[in-house]
DNA sequence: GTGCAACTTGAAGTCAACTTGAAGTCAACC
DNA sequence: GGTTGACTTCAAGTTGACTTCAAGTTGCAC
């Protein structure tokens, strides 16, 4: 059986072995055994890796995504919990396309200051009322 | 003059007074004085509190929030921002859409196991690549 | 056998945006 | 003038997903 180190592993993920250190303690992701302290890892754990990558895009937390392999290891994951987490997707989209609009519009509003024009103002009050949520920053993969 | 109080402000726009405090802190507002060791605000610090929540709900931390009103406390928002910030929404639109389609997929998907259905795959692949950015979540506003 | 890069561990640090807690002050009301 | 409760400050804690560090192995090439 095919075996793969944990740089291997790194670097076919793309993801820092450091990562995959912190995955496997959090029993996310395991190795199949060690040659002396050194793990190793089969190939199936890319795939997992994958779902991983996949469940985090999609905005689930690690630990939702822990819940979604089954002890066996295989992914099951709930339906239910797809179609939640689309209709949440829906909505921030919703969101974010009307600040892109919001912006894009301010960016060429010709009015002297944003503060007189009607649009910005707007805006400002549905970010104000709270109908536009906060949001986190996208975390920028390190290079 | 009107002046609010903490308490005040804090009912207006929706935040706890903590939070206040702390963009004081920050020096993203300012309160007009003190009666006692009270702070008091001016009306404008509403429309200021709008703008950040805005800043925020685009995507700026409150550091690029600070940055964006200059020194005598007039917003002054730089047009070349907003546009690259829209275009980042732009992507970040596109990205959530097609990860929203695929989880909609998923979720109806008839094939036995995830696995084995390609469109499954088809994002797996997309996530594995890195072409999906993680994302943060949501805060959710406190109660 | 020797060197050393690459691995190992566990603990601690980072980041952002706040929140919480302890201990103190004080304005307002009775 | 005494109580009370809302304010104050400053420090430390929280959360999630990692990264970084120090100190200790070790597999492998020579």
């Amino acid at each position: 059986m095919e075996s793969l180190d944990i740089t291997e592993v790194a670097r076919r993920a793309g993801v820092p072995a450091s990562t995959l250190r912190f995955y496997e303690e959090k029993g996310l992701i395991a190795s199949i055994g060690r040659r002396g302290l050194h793990r190793l890892f089969g190939a199936g754990v890319l795939e997992r890796l994958a779902l991983i990558a996949l469940g985090r895009a999609a905005g689930f937390s690690l630990d939702d995504i822990a819940r979604m392999f089954s002890p066996d290891g295989q992914p099951s994951i709930d339906r239910q919990m797809l179609t939640a987490k689309a209709d949440e997707l829906d909505r921030t989209i919703r969101q974010l396309s009307a600040m892109r609009d919001g912006l894009r519009h301010a960016a060429v509003c010709p009015a002297p200051s944003h503060m007189e024009c009607p649009t910005f103002r707007r805006i400002l009050q549905a970010a104000a009322s709270g109908a536009l949520g906060p949001r986190r920053k996208t975390r920028v993969r390190s290079p």
